[in-house]
DNA sequence: TGAATTTCTGATTACAAAGTCAGGAATACT
DNA sequence: AGTATTCCTGACTTTGTAATCAGAAATTCA
């Protein structure tokens, strides 16, 4: 009866696959690959499981085609970047940082799959390099290099740093279970949002930079 | 024939208990509770599937035996800090964080467990709350509060702080297997270790402090 | 209208992985 | 020696889950 309602339209294909993709992504990031499983993903999107072997070949394309969903925000980030090419480049690290959090609290599943990925390894990592998160880190590395050598930024190598920045930021928000258990924290909340941001932003990168009043 | 070596004591049992408990901590610290299985971990341990539900009611109660493996790093760690407890917080902080990182690197199963279970939420993070990571969160928290207090740490939430200097922490550690995808690194060598470490100790802690030239 | 196409589903299959159990082998106890 | 106990195993059962498939329902097109 509620099927009759929304199935007016019996060809509601792309539709469909789209609410699978969201329940995919959804599921796929708060669980993980193996521990979401095709029931709950066909429920979640109010199909029956079957459907998603036809929108979609097995698992793991379903699970690509989720990934995908997040590179329109990856790319609006890089965009946003290229129109700040010409700013210097701790300026620039800056800036994307501070894109980084708002994108990270808007799409927490993308950190979330980053961890899980990037702490297994194996051929979903590969992909998510390929496709989602290699050229962003290697970019981000770039700028870090280019930040490092003209003296704006420590010398620290470029790579540990992006990726314990990101890992700075993104941590509190991937965890926020764990703030919820162990400290009775919702840390969703605006207040607590904020004080995130600016600790990210003005504390940590400030002590990565030779002086920190320059970007403030 | 390897078996009627290592079987010269038929009751062999808490030296293979202690091996499958070794396993069991490898493997789900690498792949997380339900990518493991109790078949790998048997084959890790040298012994029959069977002999896993010997030993251990069923896998859950294989991966608490685990984690009660790291309790032991966990105390050195508390007992080390309980030394210190008469400097300054902002000082027991750096010690705690310089011990936390040496940890890491010694048993990188410790950040990956957290940072599995402490994203998914469920049981599993409730009992390592309970078990593990709870009392020595909410201690790193009081020194961060006190240290925050005593002006000597800017005033950001403390439980927030102390999460994502962890998370920065142990970061490198736990994406080893995407620095090597995405940047052909080898975060493992000394060199790296080594300045990670001087990047987290100085820069990124340095950053939180009012100032930073007080404990370096 | 009626055939063809697309979208979706219930029922089923295939398989992997957790968990059970009867019994064998080594050792300890008397 | 003989019995009991501990430790371990191969074979089996059960369960959860991905994947398949024949066909139903809706829609489009001729």
């Amino acid at each position: 009866m509620a099927k009759a309602l929304a199935q007016a339209p019996a060809r509601k294909g792309p539709q469909t696959a789209i609410r699978i993709r969201e329940a995919a992504l959804e599921l796929f990031s708060r669980l993980g690959f193996e521990r979401a499983n095709m029931a709950q993903i066909a429920a979640e999107a109010g199909v029956s499981q079957a459907t998603l072997h036809y929108h979609f070949e097995d698992k793991f394309q379903l699970w690509r085609a989720a990934m995908l969903q997040l590179r329109a925000v990856i790319a609006e980030e890089e965009r946003l970047l290229e129109a700040a090419m010409d700013t210097p480049p701790e300026v620039q690290l800056r800036m994307a940082m501070r894109m980084f959090l708002q994108i990270s609290w808007r799409h927490p599943a993308l950190g979330r799959i980053v961890a899980l990925e990037g702490m297994a390894g194996g051929e979903r990592l590969e992909w998510l390099d390929a496709h989602l998160i290699g050229p962003r880190n290697r970019r981000l590395a770039e700028l870090a290099k280019a930040a490092i050598d003209s003296g704006a930024l420590k010398p620290f190598p470029a790579e540990i740093l992006i990726i314990t920045l990101q890992a700075a930021a993104a941590g509190v928000i991937n965890l926020a279970p764990m703030m919820a258990v162990s400290f009775d924290v919702d840390v969703t909340q605006a207040p607590a949002r904020a004080a995130h941001e600016r600790m990210i932003l003005d504390a940590l990168l400030g002590g990565l930079l030779t002086d920190p009043s320059a970007t403030t």
